[in-house]
DNA sequence: GCGACAG
DNA sequence: ATCTTGTCGC
């Protein structure tokens, strides 16, 4: 397991971090297709947490797209460098999984969020930060709905309806299993909002959550009990 | 002003 | 995110 390394000048304030997603914000890229989906590699990352000692943890888990089995992995520890602010979660979560991303021996393809991109009340979360700082192609999917409304989608599989904030579609809630709560697709860097949810759609063949998140799930919390 | 609020 | 037992079901 590697190490995370905050960068020189992280914000220490609020405002200081709405002014770097301010700053970041027009580097995003949202006209590019992105991969197609079901091919290449397809990378999910997420994180864990012990407040009590100040400890985080993050992991990246690489999977075929075609097959879905995971053909590398990588960890990363380190202090935590924000406390958890709604909107700001980027803040908390980057710098571990840039480590954990460094750390893996292949490169990782589309990368998939816990969390959100375009759906942001500042239009800049996980998925686009992540996606500015490395280049590559992002997307977000999430278990809640924030502070956006949507309509149910229908319960067949694959349905979906626009995740709005006013009249703007800034997402999708997406049914990715028959009769089950959607999970919320967003836009992170480089990706169409239908690229996004295609991708989705194909991570998630049994499970409400994409592969890609429950596997990375899974090894961040059990690096965290190693520690 | 108060409450809600990704993880 | 995290705190947490048993339990219903494939």
């Amino acid at each position: 397991m590697t190490t995370v390394r905050i960068p020189a000048g992280w914000p220490a304030t609020e405002d200081q971090a709405r002014a770097v997603q301010d700053e970041l914000r027009g580097r995003v890229v949202l006209d590019e297709p992105g991969p197609a989906p079901g091919t290449g590699r397809v990378t999910g990352v997420d994180v864990a947490y012990d407040d009590e000692r100040n400890v985080v943890v993050a992991a990246a888990v690489v999977l075929d797209a075609a097959t879905l089995d995971v053909v590398a992995e990588s960890t990363a520890v380190g202090q935590v460098s924000f406390p958890y602010v709604p909107g700001l979660l980027a803040f908390r979560e980057v710098p571990a999984v840039l480590a954990a991303l460094d750390a893996l021996p292949c490169e990782p393809g589309l990368v998939v969020c816990d969390g959100y991109g375009l759906a942001h009340p500042r239009r800049f979360g996980l998925a686009s930060h992540l996606g500015v700082l490395t280049g590559l192609p992002t997307i977000g999917v999430a278990k809640n709905p924030f502070t956006f409304a949507y309509e149910e989608p229908g319960a067949p599989r694959g349905s979906s309806s626009p995740l709005l904030a006013g009249e703007e579609e800034v997402g999708r809630a997406l049914r990715t299993q028959k009769g089950i709560k959607p999970v919320f697709v967003s836009v992170g860097h480089r990706v169409t909002l239908d690229n996004a949810c295609a991708h989705t759609l194909l991570l998630a063949p049994r499970f409400r959550l994409p592969e890609t998140t429950r596997h990375a799930d899974a090894l961040c919390r059990r690096a965290l009990k190693a520690t």
